[in-house]
DNA sequence: CGTCCACGTCTAC
DNA sequence: TAGACCTGGACGG
């Protein structure tokens, strides 16, 4: 998802750093961002957050105030609440800052009424991300694993015919190691395996499923105990991880390019002749760091 | 300096 | 199913 837990982790960061918080005046978009204005421009009101699998929808409300009336003859005031739903690319984050710590890259800004200011950015180096102002959760998206689990559940079950028929277990490749199962396993051979283990017919994928619900809630509870993007301890997180640049693990390159963690037996679906790379910890003692950064980015699950 | 990598959409062949 | 969209950090010579 940007990682389901990331976008979660942000609503959560807007909510906490924004709780109480008036801000005023317009909303402020980069030169260079292609994403659409945002025409609201409120004299008082407040921003808070959700976050639905890979989005993330800010709702800014007025507030009503007695000076409205001598305002809105200056400046068209907005008076009905606006959501903005974002999406966060491969970099996308929010930061609450001072004016003058502004982050490069923070392409929407949201300014307080206090002197002197505060200001809610989303940051977005490589401008992968965008947001829709008026916007609702994307009605084709699939439900989040996090909050909908039912619903995702059904999902799954209605396209497991389609997962057997073309995929590999790769797509829950993150939750494999979990389970003991070879990442390049046929999905069919994952999904046996599985069953003969938990003896139940629909007990290994029901198991997997469950993964896909409980490890990003993992995450999320490390990450909220506190969650600031520059202060966040990493360690924990860096504990957690049971095999993105552990010593030891192994790695390869799928076809699409996408480096896949695992441990032991790469399963028969491995893509041949690329190199199987072992992970030693010395590229990682320098940075003490995942690639990906100081913003906790990239949750890689598991 | 230069090359590789981060893996999220969106669009065009 | 590539390729495009972007930046920047790690690493190599």
């Amino acid at each position: 998802m940007p990682e389901g837990p990331e976008l979660h982790l942000a609503s959560l960061y807007v909510n906490k750093m924004c709780e109480g918080v008036v801000f005023s005046g317009p909303v402020v978009k980069s030169e260079v961002s292609k994403s659409p204005d945002v025409s609201f421009n409120c004299e008082s009101y407040r921003i808070t957050a959700s976050s639905r699998g890979k989005e993330v929808k800010l709702t800014l409300t007025p507030i009503k105030s007695d000076d409205d009336g001598k305002r809105r003859s200056k400046v068209t005031q907005t008076d009905q609440p606006m959501d903005i739903v974002f999406r966060f690319g491969m970099s996308g984050y929010f930061r609450f800052t001072s004016e003058d710590e502004v982050p490069k890259h923070g392409h929407l800004r949201f300014y307080t009424k206090e002197k002197p200011c505060r200001v809610l950015s989303f940051v977005d180096a490589r401008r992968f991300g965008s947001w829709q102002p008026n916007g609702t959760w994307q009605p084709d998206r699939g439900p989040c694993i996090m909050f909908e689990y039912k619903s995702f559940r059904s999902v799954i079950g209605l396209q497991l015919t389609i997962i057997l028929k073309i995929d590999e277990s790769r797509r829950f490749f993150p939750f494999c190691l979990r389970l003991n199962i070879p990442p390049f396993l046929c999905a069919r051979d994952a999904l046996e395996g599985l069953e003969a283990k938990m003896k139940g017919k629909t007990q290994g994928m029901g198991d997997l499923l469950r993964l896909c619900h409980t490890v990003p809630l993992e995450v999320v509870s490390l990450g909220g105990k506190g969650y600031d993007p520059e202060k966040v301890d990493y360690s924990a997180f860096q504990a957690w991880l049971q095999c993105y640049y552990v010593d030891g693990m192994k790695s390869v390159r799928d076809h699409n390019g996408r480096t896949m963690w695992f441990k032991g037996d790469p399963g028969p679906m491995a893509p041949k002749g690329k190199k199987t790379r072992e992970s030693t910890r010395e590229r990682k003692s320098s940075s003490a760091q995942p690639p990906g950064g100081k913003h906790l980015r990239k949750y890689q699950l598991i």
